[in-house]
DNA sequence: TTAAATAGTTCAATAGTACCGAACTATTGT
DNA sequence: ACAATAGTTCGGTACTATTGAACTATTTAA
């Protein structure tokens, strides 16, 4: 049996939980191609490319219930979209300022 | 042997350093404790009541690692001062966004 | 100048979390 | 009904966090 998805609402969205979720680059990664789409993505066109699926799975689980993305079941795939609206008005400034800031990287 | 505090130049500070250090709910009490005060605080005062000493020295190593703190030995007591400007430079609004936001807590 | 007090660091062992292959579930198309 | 596709769950291994005990650094006082 399949567990349905867990969406918190966006009361009980914590900003440690956020903070956890977005510390991982590869989740990120994740939420970074989230937002360049405009519309969901299904978990392997969002995940890093040679990822496992199983860790796929996992790190999905956690931003879920962290409260930053939204899956929904759509034919064979789990299409996953940002709830960044939402967790803007909770939190303001803080994941928009992380997302403008991952461009930057270590200068050589 | 001690091994002097090691601090990181700002251009080699990290997005996903600064986020990891922050994840933390202990580490970023330390800084909240740390951004009240406008001068520096030793690591008993910055840190939550009972923690361990260990454990302390860890986290401080943590966010001084992650270019989030100076740290510096002042007589028997290690002084710590946050790199707000710096870091606010280098990833604007990130950790100022972070601090407004967390005085929020999960509605009951 | 040594001894005690204070403040923090380091070490090493244990406890807890993440990662990923293998097996499983759900849905669609043939 | 069967194969294909997409993702989930399980369980073992590998990594990370936490902490008591021992150590280091500095100051103060005898």
């Amino acid at each position: 049996m399949q567990r349905p998805f867990v969406h918190p609402a966006i009361e009980d969205v914590t900003l440690e939980g956020v903070l956890y979720a977005l510390a991982e680059p590869a989740r990120l990664d994740i939420i970074k191609r989230l937002a360049t789409g405009s519309c969901g993505m299904n978990c392997s066109t969002a995940a890093p490319v040679d990822m496992p699926k199983s860790t796929q799975s996992y790190h999905f689980q956690i931003l879920r219930e962290a409260g930053l993305i939204r899956s929904e079941r759509r034919g064979t795939e789990v299409v996953n979209s940002l709830r960044c609206t939402e967790v803007e008005k909770r939190f303001p400034g803080v994941v928009s300022a992380i997302l403008k800031a991952s461009g930057k990287s270590k200068k050589a």
